[in-house]
DNA sequence: TGTACATCAGTGAACGCGCGTTCACTGATGTAC
DNA sequence: TGTACATCAGTGAACGCGCGTTCACTGATGTAC
């Protein structure tokens, strides 16, 4: 307690010691909820549970977001977005379109494995609010437009068939659930992760 | 409440009036697991909802089951012998390998896309409990080895490529997820469902 | 065939728990004069 | 520069809820004699 504001001139990055009005509080439960879903899981992900991490009281989420869903949404909006980065980071490092084209699948896969319960948030019951336009739904599409794009770039006439893109996408989703559900051990492939197993069966034939 | 015993002599299988001790409450449970599943989804599913439904006090399914986790694996069980018949009633259909191989994907589609929630509970985290030997788990080995054998059939030495089974697995897991979670529409496809979707995706190319 | 009794399969009340959300509040911030 | 005040971002207590599970119990069943 004793010096908890006694150090109010210190800048808000500054990451000693609560501050009176927190900075950004927005931010800090974001953070904190990708923390739980690391650490504990996606069972374990209540309001209750984001704001304790964030010392903060039960209430004090209610100033930045209108309800518990809002702050899912903005945790699976910024998952879509590392999503994406951990595509196009991998892809950034080969040059031919059929190489990018399986290395986004393998950046999915690798992203899914790294990060497993913000993974199954980001696609939990997506459905029912399909929110067009929306944040959330923004970053969907970037990370989509990805796959996109590289399918594109290896079709002959620079079109993404509809139909290809799905069969890309379906395959390394389901490898990557197959993986975090362990019905699939990358060890009986003889590999060290789920990434290698991606890379070996997104290999073109 | 009157006329509730004075029926005793019906035989177990007649539905009307519930009786004494109930005659088969285990199953009973597993059913009526089913029905909020169809009806509520995976989130209703409580123990105290199951008991609720099956017109038994809360305490009366732990006479048969140890605990929430042992009904909710009866109830994947039974799932996995449906998931097998689905697929090895389509591919009784056809004859060729290659048809008899795709149309089990097209029955996993189905399956999943028919029982939305009870194929979410049947791949909710299994990783944790491997559980080998389980009749859960041999009921999810029976459904596997389907479409190891329609793979082995298509392949020119009979013998089923590790590889080439999970690619179809993860292939067809990945569909159905991602039709179930609504992040693809079958009519954006011009398809009626996703089993359709299926088809259409797994014709060979 | 009839009775005594162990066993089995239910009941219903209670336990402690953590949840999402609301409420009246308080203390800090920033602006107008 | 100093003061008054509206606004903002917190607190902490409370709400009602449904959950999984336990407990002592009771009534029906089936078996031994």
């Amino acid at each position: 307690m004793a010096g908890k504001t006694n150090i109010r001139a210190l800048a808000k990055s500054d990451e000693r010691e609560a501050p009176y009005h927190h900075g950004d509080l927005r931010d800090a439960l974001i953070q904190a909820a990708q923390e739980i879903l690391e650490g504990e899981g996606l069972a374990a992900l209540s309001l209750r549970a984001v704001a304790r991490r964030a010392g903060v009281s039960p209430a004090a989420p209610y100033h930045h977001f209108p309800d518990k869903q809002a702050l899912l949404d903005a945790v699976a909006e910024r998952g879509f977005d590392a999503l994406t980065a951990a595509m196009t980071s991998r892809m950034d490092k080969v040059s031919s379109g059929a190489a990018r084209l399986d290395t986004s699948g393998v950046g999915y896969v690798a992203f899914a494995v790294a990060n497993p319960a913000l993974f199954g948030l980001m696609f939990s019951t997506i459905g029912q609010n399909p929110a067009v336009g929306t944040p959330l739904d923004s970053a969907r599409q970037r990370a989509y437009a990805v796959l996109q794009e590289a399918v594109a770039a290896c079709s002959p006439n620079g079109n993404a068939d509809a139909g290809e893109c799905l069969r890309l996408w379906a395959l390394v989703h389901g490898i990557a659930k197959l993986v975090l559900q362990g019905c699939v051990k990358p060890a009986d492939f003889g590999l060290a992760d789920g990434e290698a197993l991606a890379a070996h069966l997104l290999r073109r034939p």
